[in-house]
DNA sequence: GTGCGCAAGATTGTATACAATCATGTGTGC
DNA sequence: GCACACATGATTGTATACAATCTTGCGCAC
């Protein structure tokens, strides 16, 4: 196998490529990353691998097993549950607070995320849309001006989209882009009650659309379905 | 330097002692971390020491600079005041969340951790009294049986302790203690109202007892204060 | 005497080599 | 034929060696 670009990689740089690509489940959950394997993808040592394997672990997208390897993270149903009531706590009243200080620049970024949004959507590109969808979100926080914020929101919406690739009920995703829609509205308005309640109404409707029953898991490997 | 313990130190008890090392005001902002020094001080290679400093820096407890070195975090005013408005989105409604769960066993946690930061103060440990301070805020937060915020807010109390060390402003330590006694009360009483309230009034003394006026801030070396 | 440039030392960044651990398949005993 | 034990292979965990980068001090030119 070749490796993948001509590029100066770096363990953040290769932790960020790999944070998209499972954002985008091009990696679904429980693929098994070998640091073997990645060095040669990547053309570099093992050593910058794990760098960033361990990076992805402490932000709860990849699952470290001593002397086992690193697994894309598999969330439990009572994570995922936990995930949104973080986001519940931290997204609405950052938006909130985007509302109070939005600039027509940051409502044009907005607007822009929107449309490739949709774009990618008639492209077909599904897992890009989910990634642009999920880039609204901390837009919206690197907006509120909340750096340290934004970095716990940038986390839960790459863990969300775990989430959706395990529990995802419905199949119409066009709602989705509907709420950000009636988000933008309400930015656009310098609206901080309007974009706080759109959003934690927003994340009542995500959580809606997903099966958290406490059902038996998804698992890719007979083996990974008999350890747990 | 001899080693410090005879232990089968991994990457993460490292980060672990290096972190309430931190916590506890034992490695002040500012401080070189270098990797032959912890290398030897532990008694392990620097691929262990590098892993664990990687692991503090993503918890922003430690900040990596390119060729230069891993030095204790100086958060800035700035960063100051996004750690603590993080803490009024996340804290006051896990506290409520607690109360509502409360069991007797976990009152008594509570109850034995006021206990130890009173003996600590006793014995004029301080650094462990406010480690320990600390601590009261992550329990609550266990309580609340939510891993994930339960993470969110461990940071988060960690980064405090350094924005306590760069911007204390009182001398007196005991208010803290009071403002723990009363949680626990509404706790006992299960009143999550109390607790909420109460909760959001500790976290605004907190940062009212911090002088986070645009001063510059403190350096302990010189080559520090002009690289900034 | 001051300022620039270069070289030496020190420290981090990366790759490679070795050790430890786990998974798997085979063989032997019952 | 089944179960347990051991050996083999594969993969991760750790240490060491080398390369790159930055700091620092000296020396030379002006």
């Amino acid at each position: 196998m070749d490796t993948i670009k001509t590029q100066q990689w770096t363990s953040d740089s290769v932790a960020a490529d790999l944070e998209r690509a499972i954002h985008e489940h091009r990696l679904p959950p429980a693929t098994k990353l070998g640091e073997d394997e990645l060095g040669d993808a990547y053309g570099i040592s093992r050593t910058t691998v794990r760098a960033a394997l361990h990076a992805l672990s402490h932000r709860h997208l990849v699952e470290l097993r001593r002397n086992r390897g690193a697994f894309v993270a598999q969330p439990s149903v009572r994570e995922a549950r936990e995930v949104f009531e973080a986001r519940a706590l931290l997204e609405p009243r950052t938006a909130r607070s985007a509302a109070e200080r939005m600039t027509d620049a940051a409502l044009d970024l907005l607007r822009a995320n929107i449309e490739d949004e949709h774009a990618a959507l008639d492209a077909n590109e599904n897992g890009r849309a989910l990634f642009l969808s999920g880039q609204f979100h901390v837009e919206i926080a690197r907006i509120a001006d909340q750096t340290t914020i934004e970095t716990f929101i940038s986390e839960l919406i790459s863990r969300s989209s775990l989430i959706i690739a395990l529990y995802w009920r419905r199949r119409a995703a066009l709602c989705e882009t509907q709420a950000h829609h009636a988000l933008l509205d309400a930015f656009a308005r310098r609206d901080g009650d309007s974009a706080e309640q759109l959003m934690k109404n927003h994340l009542l409707d995500l959580v809606a659309s997903l099966d958290l029953r406490n059902v038996a898991q998804p698992a890719t490997s007979l083996r990974e379905a008999l350890n747990r």
